[in-house]
DNA sequence: GATTTTTGTCACCAATGGGTGACAAGCTCA
DNA sequence: TGAGCTTGTCACCCATTGGTGACAAAAATC
């Protein structure tokens, strides 16, 4: 007796498989299109599967939100940031590894289309995706600076917080324009070399903070 | 014979009005609920008149958001930062004029709800009314950086597009998401005591990107 | 073999989206 | 008074939204 194939379309009467198939659609979707396309009738034609099964597997719309910012890592791990190699002996210092960090920062971002397209999406509007993300960002960001002040102290001069705060809101927002515009205050946010230039400033601005 | 009041209820045949309160219908719907909640439809029952005449009066959607862009301003001139009060004699340089630029910049964003409204769409979005203001923008900051160059020259040592554009990044992105969050990497964007430590960290930012 | 549970299909709901055609009320000008 | 234009009203159109109820087919259980 033949089973069915459960790669060809149709009715494979498989809930995990399906279940996987929605979570795809969800993925593309936003990949392609951005949050603002997401709903459950989009969603099922893309999964090509019925609605209904998402009411069933995942409660509502918000239920799959969750269930999908569960199941991806949209975010750096503070071991991707200061893990591998590390600022070479004459650069580690405080302010080397700040600048390494900031790096490493605005690289993962920009490598995560869908990233991008949450961040962007949770400066306009909140639902369970975005607070599920806000909430691993802050708290990843705190396990951060731990991290940092546990290895050079917390008596280092300089308000650790606020100077991260304003460089990685910076890195956020230039990333995040990068995908819509080109040309930012005459920058250009395509080109590798223009993003040359704004690590070379913002090394310098850590230097001006780090210099107690 | 009395002519019917313009100000009651109830057709007043008159364009004029009829498009100003179509357009002040569309502003309190962004001020009150953002940038998805505009729709003809909604616009329409806000005015209290029907959407035939949106589509009359400025051709579709589109037309009428552009019609509200040309009437506002929703961004700072170059006047507004560079005008009135100046920096002390000690503090009348390059840096003191960064520092205060940047501080007047995020007072003009923060003043004004709209924009912040606009500015977030801008990052998930694309149409008429986000493309224009982008025009406006990004002529109005290369007016800045001409007047500053005007003042201070042009060999002054240091990468001003892209120490502006960092900076100016960051209080985009920090007032951006201070209309949803509360804590940003431990920062509380709502109290003006935690502003006052950011301005302080840029402070010193701008002075490590001015020492030549 | 019979029953129950799971998976999937389909038809439907009320509300909303952007957009259009028809038409009456009122104004202007001849 | 009559013709023509403008302003406003209303009834539609079709596609889409989130969400539900009914039901057939397949699988698992007894």
């Amino acid at each position: 007796m033949v089973t069915k194939s459960t790669l060809g379309a149709g009715p494979n009467r498989d809930r995990a498989s399906t279940e996987k198939r929605i979570l795809a659609a969800l993925h593309d979707l936003v990949v392609d299109e951005g949050i603002q396309a997401l709903g459950v009738n989009r969603i099922a034609r893309v999964a090509e599967t019925d609605k209904v099964l998402i009411y069933r597997y995942f409660g509502d719309l918000e239920g799959l939100f969750a269930a999908y910012a569960e199941a991806s890592d949209f975010w750096w791990t503070v071991d991707d940031l200061v893990g591998g190699n590390q600022p070479g002996p004459e650069e580690d210092s405080l302010a080397g590894w700040f600048k390494l960090i900031l790096r490493r920062h605005a690289g993962a971002l920009r490598d995560r289309p869908v990233t991008l397209r949450l961040l962007a999406a949770e400066t306009s509007m909140r639902n369970g995706l975005t607070i599920a993300l806000e909430e691993v960002r802050e708290r990843r960001a705190l396990e951060l600076m731990v991290w940092v002040e546990a290895r050079f102290g917390r008596d280092h001069g300089l308000d650790l917080a606020a100077a991260s705060a304003v460089l990685g809101a910076a890195i956020n927002y230039l990333a995040l324009r990068s995908t819509n515009i080109a040309r930012f205050n005459g920058v250009d946010l395509t080109r590798e070399e223009d993003w040359d230039r704004l690590f070379a400033t913002m090394d310098r601005m850590v230097e001006g903070v780090c210099a107690a």
